[in-house]
DNA sequence: GCCGGTAGCGCG
DNA sequence: AAAGCGCGCTACCGGC
């Protein structure tokens, strides 16, 4: 990803309507050059002309709307500026002084289900004139991104764009997954494979076991009510039947019960069933929601792409003839706290591999888990419990990066607004949340009211602390991300071009992406150059956010046949 | 039978 | 009711 130079060449994609597309060359001041009008047969087909000749930089309404479209004809593009994704940076944004004016034509309606929302497209009550519209937003957009003097909001925007590219094509490509090896997991794990309706052979015997022990033959398990009652009439003195309070008793009925809503959670989120929905052809496909989350994570929509468990790791393997190439952060979130902060002791922490081996090292805490706990307390803002206790010890070693993180909770505490580095802003809190501060600031205020509003205070301090660190981290994460892309493709035109006969046939790609980690699927013969691209990768996008703030980003980089740690 | 709220647990 | 952030998904459960 670069950041879009003078005479870089941009063509807005409309859609204008009767399934026809307008595209449309911008001068330098941002306004209409010429135009030319396309059908849906044509679009594809001159956008690849014009991504071979020169590779200009497509204005869209959106990738999820229109890049699915092109993918689908194996076209591909480099650079976008994606009006939806920028749109609601740069209208939240607090870091200019005149953020974007919002406009409900621009905001993007999150899709409930798994289905892109395509039907967008053929919209044609949309607006008078959508070229005219779509250019007084990019104008806007552009002013609001030069307002920052530092060209962070750019940056930032260039990334999100670049994240709504990848996260179609991952979405094409899919994740190679062996449904042999998912099965031979699910059956070692659960047991014997169920004809019909009933529960696999293991978690039949572990549920007899329990209700055995709990004297109740016909226990329905899956009903906490009816288990929690139960678990009283033997004495296990539980409130709730969640697994850590159930694995502080000491009672027969406490192993068997675990290990069988262990299986259960398997079997009902990654079961067989998942596997017949979501896995086809030897891929799974989820869908990707850049910019889901409000620190800018990205969420994901059907088969809890981003939920999937370690356990069934082994199943993502590559294809024959193929590897992947798996590479994750450790530690990413303290590392970018510290570099925000510019806290030199703490970034000599985070020198090398093991962030919390340094944090011990600089004689704040006395072992590794107490470090981890500390860390991890000072990002969340832990106030009680271990790692509560755990925090002010850091304050003194790490003074800079404490600083940051505690304005961030005061902040939020007041009900402002923080950033991340790239000028990402938080939500302003709600109406409700507002009221109830100012009921608790009169002078007569119901005691109960006070207590209330200091603790959502509170809760509120505690997102606002973690979002300045999560949100930089998933900026990271994204430049990264980019970075990855634009590495591949560059070696790829190299050698695959005249091999390819389909998408993604012969191309080394990014397969998957969960926060702070990458999967690529990668011919064999280019494995090691992948995996160098993905770590200098790394290392550009750390120069890029804090240029040469010495801060290790280290990774944990391997070239394996399966995901499988 | 549909719907929304909640519990619980998987991931970072 | 985990202490301490951000998510998505499934199954229950009560109300209609």
């Amino acid at each position: 990803m670069s950041v879009r130079s003078p005479s870089e060449r941009r063509v807005a994609l409309v859609v204008i309507g009767g399934g026809r597309y307008a595209a449309v060359e911008i001068d330098d001041a941002d306004e209409e050059q010429s135009r030319i009008t396309l059908t849906a047969a044509e679009l594809a087909g001159w956008v690849r002309d014009a991504e071979a000749s020169d590779s200009p930089r497509w204005i869209i309404r959106s990738a999820r709307e229109i890049y699915s479209v092109l993918l689908a004809a194996d076209v591909h593009i480099a650079r976008s500026h994606d009006l939806l994704l920028c749109h609601a940076i740069l209208r939240d944004t607090a870091t200019v002084a005149s953020p974007l004016a919002p406009s409900a034509a621009w905001e993007r309606k999150e899709p409930t289900d798994a289905v892109p929302a395509l039907f967008d497209v053929f919209d044609d009550e949309r607006g008078e004139d959508p070229v005219a519209e779509a250019l007084e937003q990019f104008r806007s957009q552009r002013r609001v991104m030069s307002a920052a003097t530092d060209g962070r909001l750019t940056l930032l925007c260039a990334a999100e764009s670049a994240g709504g590219l990848i996260a179609e094509e991952m979405r094409v490509a899919g994740l190679p997954w062996n449904e042999q090896v998912h099965d031979r997991i699910l059956t070692e794990t659960l047991g014997t494979r169920p004809m019909a309706g009933g529960l696999p052979s293991r978690m039949v015997e572990l549920a007899d076991q329990v209700r055995t022990i709990l004297g109740d033959a016909n226990l329905h398990l899956d009903s906490q009510q009816k288990l929690l009652r139960a678990l009283h009439r033997v004495g296990v003195q539980v409130e709730s039947t969640s697994k850590w309070e159930l694995a502080q008793h000491e009672h027969p009925v406490v192993e068997p019960l675990l290990a069988y809503k262990k299986l259960s959670r398997l079997l009902s989120a990654n079961g067989w069933a998942w596997l017949a929905e979501w896995v086809h052809d030897g891929r799974f496909r989820p869908v990707y929601i850049p910019g889901g989350v409000v620190t800018g994570r990205w969420a994901s929509a059907g088969g809890g792409a981003l939920q999937l468990p370690r356990s069934l790791r082994p199943a993502v393997r590559a294809d024959q003839g193929w590897t992947l190439v798996v590479a994750d952060v450790a530690q990413l979130e303290p590392r970018m706290l510290a570099a925000m902060a510019a806290d030199e002791a703490m970034a000599r922490a985070a020198q090398g591999r093991d962030l919390y081996a340094g944090v011990v090292e600089s004689g704040a805490v006395g072992t590794r888990e107490e470090a981890k706990y500390a860390v991890l307390g000072a990002m969340y803002g832990a106030t009680t419990g271990d790692s509560g206790r755990l925090v002010p010890r850091l304050r003194k070693v790490y003074p800079r990066a404490m600083a940051l993180v505690d304005t961030a909770a005061r902040t939020g505490e007041d009900g402002g607004i923080v950033s991340t580095w790239l000028g990402r802003s938080s939500p302003r809190p709600s109406d409700e949340w507002m009221r109830l501060q100012s009921e608790a600031t009169s002078a007569d205020a119901d005691p109960a009211v006070v207590a209330l509003a200091r603790r959502r205070a509170r809760d509120w301090g505690r997102f606002t602390r973690n979002f300045v660190v999560q949100g930089t981290a998933a900026e990271w994460s994204l430049i990264w991300l980019a970075e990855i892309r634009h590495r591949l493709r560059q070696f790829d035109e190299t050698f695959a071009a005249a091999e390819a006969s389909g998408p993604f046939s012969r191309m080394p790609h990014l397969a998957f992406f969960l926060h702070d980690e990458v999967i690529l699927h990668v011919p064999e013969q280019h494995a090691e150059e992948a995996a160098a691209a993905v770590q200098e990768a790394a290392v550009t996008a750390t120069r890029r956010l804090f240029g040469n703030f010495p801060i290790d980003v280290p990774l944990d980089l391997r070239i394996a046949m399966s995901a499988d740690k």
